[in-house]
DNA sequence: GTCTATATCGGGATAGAC
DNA sequence: GTCTATCCCGATATAGAC
């Protein structure tokens, strides 16, 4: 908990988030949220009426604490470079504080793509969503100054800054042990010197 | 199924495979899996002792088709830039026939690291596991030769190509949604050329 | 609003006939 | 080796007292 004498329906909230997106919807039990609340499990009935409804809350809440943020770097009025630059620094800041959210979401929209797909819907029209609209156009003002090569595609662009950004933290377990003899240290240390290697990763990358 | 008149257990370990990878340890019914497999719930127990015992089966099947694959490019004689290539592209093979694999390896590990722990090191005892150990070398000689970047870490790299090739299909659900207008084919269309797309992007990263 | 007690049901696991 | 029938527990959900 975040805040000490949150009303009820907050702490139900917070204790959901946490248990669901470390366990997912079908692996959560009502009871645990409960007892993380510090509350009875019949008082979650009460105030989400279902499971599934109480799930719902949560996924928008993670999904509308992720997408957001980014988006406002994505759609600011910003050189590529520096914007590109920003963008890493600020996803990875929200990516390693919640280390658990993006597989959530990834896997639950995986599942359950059609009960998602209204939760969806709602939270992109709330929030006015077009991310790589404005993204490709500055792709394509760099080119035109020289900055970039040719050949860069916009799209391929953005999703290999997603993954470069999300995966290496999503993905820790099967990684750490790969690659780092499941030392937890070691790979701490490896994602602390991240932005760095990312940033220039992909600057490297594109740069004339 | 892949093959007619399998034995029963092939045709249980095949159908447990679906369903796992589709719906994780949690979200799968045993009901379902029987009767994808054609057979009574309680021959499930009768071959496999319980659901753990399954899962922990599929697990293992899964984790050993992915990994070695991949291991036998990385561990090869080869030039940097070549070796690159050609795991770019056994590797996005392996993935887009197996799309919901990675994010199901991912995800059980997230979920219960600890249950999963045995079957990893038993798995990769058999296969004689070192991974990142050869791959690292190359980069060194790669360097020496002149041919790539003196900044370019071994580990990062590998991370990243192992991000951009897997993310992208694992999170396939998410990006589609945000980046595609939701349009299968339109998605489709852009994994179909991603193979070049990666391979361009991580060799302009670190060449001279 | 919050609790205790309970109804109801789904799903993993077993017994036993064939 | 495969089936039917059944046990039994755990988990969601509701009823009702305070």
């Amino acid at each position: 908990m975040t805040e000490l004498n949150k009303d009820t329906e907050g702490k139900i909230l917070e204790a959901a988030q946490d248990v669901f997106t470390e366990k997912g919807m079908s692996g959560t039990r009502m009871q645990e949220i409960a007892d993380k609340a510090g509350i009875n499990k019949s008082l979650l009935h009460y105030y989400y009426r279902s499971k599934e409804k109480l799930f719902g809350a949560v996924f928008k809440t993670v999904l509308t604490r992720f997408l957001p943020k980014t988006l406002k770097i994505l759609n600011a009025e910003m050189p590529l470079f520096e914007k590109i630059e920003k963008f890493v620094d600020a996803y990875l800041d929200i990516i390693m504080k919640n280390p658990s959210a993006p597989i959530f979401l990834i896997n639950e929209m995986h599942k359950n793509p059609n009960g998602i797909a209204s939760i969806m819907i709602n939270a992109f029209t709330d929030m006015g969503f077009h991310p790589a609209e404005r993204f490709a156009v500055d792709v394509e003002t760099a080119k035109k100054q020289g900055l970039i090569r040719d050949d860069v595609n916009a799209k391929h662009l953005f999703v290999n800054m997603m993954s470069i950004c999300i995966f290496p933290v999503a993905a820790r377990p099967l990684l750490q042990r790969i690659g780092f003899d499941n030392n937890s240290k070691d790979y701490d240390l490896f994602l602390s010197v991240r932005k760095t290697e990312v940033r220039n990763f992909i600057i490297n990358s594109i740069k004339k």
